[in-house]
DNA sequence: CTGTATCCTCGCTGATACTG
DNA sequence: CAGTATCAGCGAGGATACAG
């Protein structure tokens, strides 16, 4: 079978589920989804993020070949990140979980608050 | 657009991120995957995962609807979990996941070992 | 503008032991 | 068998201030 070895807890594929689970790596990918953005507008658009966990989020993925990083040597300085095609490929998955969310939410909300 | 309201914090589609997200969520519905499962069962099927802890899950998922919980009033007990429909179909966007960690490991591990 | 540097807290996670 | 009780650690995440 397929999904198997996803019970071992050495099983690579737990890395990803990791990374998709993190708060703020998805949000990235979906503010980058139209284009480069620059740090500022990064976290302009992602609400409530701190520079420090920002900047932890994008080095992470770039380490992970999911985005680049462009340094333009200018005054005031410049960078832009921007997805590879392997960061890209990733909305295929997170449309799949923000469309079962969107479909579903309201089921969810509804059994929670039957329990109350 | 319509991914517009997950960058705002409140946005509920976080709440299913976050519960994707969670060490073991994925991996319940996995092993419910083909059909009713007992707690041990469970236990021994997801490695490495403490009784309080698995417990923590499937009464969070339950509360959310997305399993059902059956204690049988035998000696000894037993109890047996479900997937409701809801929780079947989140099948679609988990295996969405699965399936572009199996096809992209090779990438990102390559990545982080340029990177060395 | 694009980050670093500190400090700190919170809660998830786990280990272990015990109960109906 | 199916949990609960209790304790503990650790590290992601956040607040704040500062630097190149």
């Amino acid at each position: 079978m397929k999904h198997e070895d996803v019970f071992n807890p050495d099983c690579q594929v737990r890395l990803v589920l990791d990374r998709i689970g993190d708060k703020w790596s998805v949000l990235v990918v979906l503010a980058l989804r139209d284009g480069p953005r620059r740090f500022t507008g990064l976290r302009t658009t992602i609400g409530g993020v701190t520079p420090k966990v920002l900047t932890q989020t994008l080095r992470a993925m770039e380490r992970d070949g999911l985005l680049t990083r462009r340094v333009f040597a200018e005054v005031p300085p410049r960078v832009e990140y921007e997805l590879t095609p392997l960061g890209l490929s990733l909305h295929a998955p997170i449309d799949a979980i923000t469309d079962w969310a969107e479909a579903h939410l309201d089921e969810i909300v509804a059994a929670r608050e039957a329990t109350t």
